[in-house]
DNA sequence: TGCATTCTCAACAACGTGTTGATTTTGCTT
DNA sequence: AAGCAAAATCAACACGTTGTTGAGAATGCA
């Protein structure tokens, strides 16, 4: 029962409306009737798949979590961490789903996303430190990883709605050099 | 019409009835109903004062970062400039209107107040930098500070988030380490 | 081709919205 | 303390969206 070509076709149908709708206007404003005229798709069908226009969006956002889990997992379970090479990857994949993160991290975005996002992001870059050495896991620690991956989404963020003047890979070198030297290894002089 | 008592006292009432639903359930989830309900006031007179839940939310964040200007300015107009006590300024005040941050910032926050002081925070924080040299605006130095003040208002999410375990100077220290020595100097040996 | 599943369509009660006008309550003003 | 203006209450309203239903049509699977 879920895959079905029309099963596939009508969650397709609706998702993409969704994604669009959403860098239009704010998700509370987003209503299902609107949603189903976009996507022509009879607002019953709709029903049949989803709860509700926040359950649609639950399960846009729980398969981008599988993919980028994909992404990071081999990461943190390598014995020397290559920190830029993990920066790298993971603008590669926002340039890839641009549409899909432009709206969830735009304007009428989710918080939950981002912060479900930030969270992916500092659980396995901390892991992979741990794992190249052995380290108490300390109140300071954690705060650290809480500050990198915040600001590292925080540059994505910039760099998607700054139409990315820079190409990724002067992306994760910027973040590689915020990240181990700090700031006064961008200021001249 | 604006100061009389009445107006000020429905205000308050709603806002405060507004917050702590916003901790409880997402925005959209919120009726005007329900507010006015849990507010005790009657619902023709939300409407003489707010257009929608929306706006509500709107005059709240305005007057937020009114007062978020006024503690930040001093420090943007100074010759030398105190990182540490901007730092700390900035943590104090959250903590002081904790249970508003925390409903802005939580689970069922709002990712265009998060978007706005984040932006706060880097102009006046860039401006003082440029008060104190004379740099030029490159793309890597707005970058950089995207990348700090994500960084700092993800550590205030997390700090109010695990009930604050860090003192307010615990919390300024770490930010100023990690802004300008990176994440080695938080890693012991 | 046949069968099961999915989608469509129309209709439904239920609920929140935003507005209205009449009435009561409240608080500034002098 | 009294009078007046402004604000809050209350009931009622048309309207649109919601979520669900049952019957029928269309579609994909095997």
């Amino acid at each position: 029962m879920e895959n079905d070509r029309r099963t596939r076709r009508t969650k397709k149908l609706l998702t993409e409306a969704f994604i669009e709708l959403l860098s239009e206007k704010k998700l509370n404003e987003i209503t299902v009737k609107e949603l189903c005229d976009k996507a022509d798709i009879n607002r019953g069908t709709f029903y049949l798949h989803y709860q509700d226009i926040y359950d649609l969006k639950q399960n846009i956002e729980t398969d981008l979590y599988a993919e980028l889990m994909e992404l990071i997992q081999p990461f943190s379970n390598v014995k020397e961490l290559d920190s830029y090479q993990l920066f790298y990857n993971m603008f590669l994949y926002t340039k890839k789903n641009e549409a899909l993160f432009r709206a969830f991290l735009g304007p009428n975005g989710d918080i939950s996303f981002l912060t479900n996002l930030k969270t992916l992001f500092k659980e396995y870059y901390l892991s992979a430190l741990l794992k190249e050495r052995t380290l108490d896991i300390t109140t300071n620690l954690v705060y650290a990883y809480d500050f990198i991956s915040s600001g590292f989404t925080g540059l994505v963020i910039s760099w998607l709605e700054s139409e990315h003047p820079y190409s990724i890979e002067e992306m994760a070198r910027l973040t590689s050099r915020m990240v181990f030297d700090g700031l006064p290894a961008l200021i001249p002089e």
